[in-house]
DNA sequence: TGTAATGATACCATAATAGTATCATTTGTC
DNA sequence: GACAAATGATACTATTATGGTATCATTACA
């Protein structure tokens, strides 16, 4: 079961070295050259942030996206959102029985529960919390 | 994304009907009848849980399945591992960048927590937990 | 006006999940 | 012992979600 699916892991990529270039704008080429992603699946991703207003795009020439806000104003939880339709992570499965709509199943609970947390972990995970992580890691 | 498959699903619906059942032993027929599950499916699903004691099966003329043991030392969680091979939530997607096996790194140790939220939610849910759930439902 | 970029969109491939079919084996009953 | 009613084993098919490709149109800079 992926919390994650590849969709959200290359956008988070693409968009944490986007970020890391600060006011330029990123091409595919360049991105495809750097990240390995491939370049048709990345373009069709990028084409989604920028409808979502997570990239602004920029044709011709010279062209490409660069962030449409602040690092730390961009996160995790977006992009699942925009790639994973939200976590939804279930609605319950026991259709009829044992519990046919009870608010005090205790299944339903603990999945609401788990949704909860993973919405409230995800949050808090920014494009720029997470280029430190990995500026640490360069540096080490 | 889901946090339970159907497989998973109708091995607990199957095993709360039994273990409602007492010491009874209760064929496929019968859990077709009442809980509607594919047939075929719900036989793999059965010779599954046989497999991994969670039900005792028995052959022939008047055979079924019971529990192999009281329905509060069977958890949720057991089935889990075996219809999904464990939640194994996420192997952390950055590859190379930005994190290349960074312990610090926020991504991951979120990834992580909820996994192991994930887990202690569903360690707590065994069936007979369910089955009371269940009740209160039908009593109402 | 040519070229380097993205926009839009339709299509294909792969893998995971869900479901089916069939034959072999065991066991109770007449 | 024969038959029927159940499960065991296993191989196959179908559907869906995900991952990936290809192509043509549009924009903008030089
Ligand atoms: S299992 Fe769905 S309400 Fe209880
Ligand atoms: S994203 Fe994987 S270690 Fe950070």
């Amino acid at each position: 079961m992926k919390l994650i699916t590849r969709n959200t892991d290359y956008a988070l990529r693409a968009a944490c070295y986007i970020a890391a270039q600060r006011q330029r704008t990123v091409s595919v080429p360049e991105l495809v050259n750097k990240l390995r992603i491939p370049r048709q699946f990345l373009r069709k991703i990028l084409q989604v942030l920028n409808q979502h207003n997570i990239l602004l795009s920029h044709k011709g020439t010279g062209g490409g996206f660069i962030l449409a806000r602040p690092a730390d104003k961009i996160f995790l939880l977006d992009l699942i959102r925009i790639f994973q339709g939200g976590l939804k992570i279930n609605k319950c499965m026991f259709k009829k029985s044992p519990c046919p709509n009870v608010k005090s199943c205790a299944l339903r609970k603990r999945i609401i529960k788990i949704e909860e947390f993973a919405y409230s972990q995800f949050k808090r995970v920014t494009l720029s919390v997470l280029m430190k992580a990995s500026k640490k890691a360069n540096v080490k």
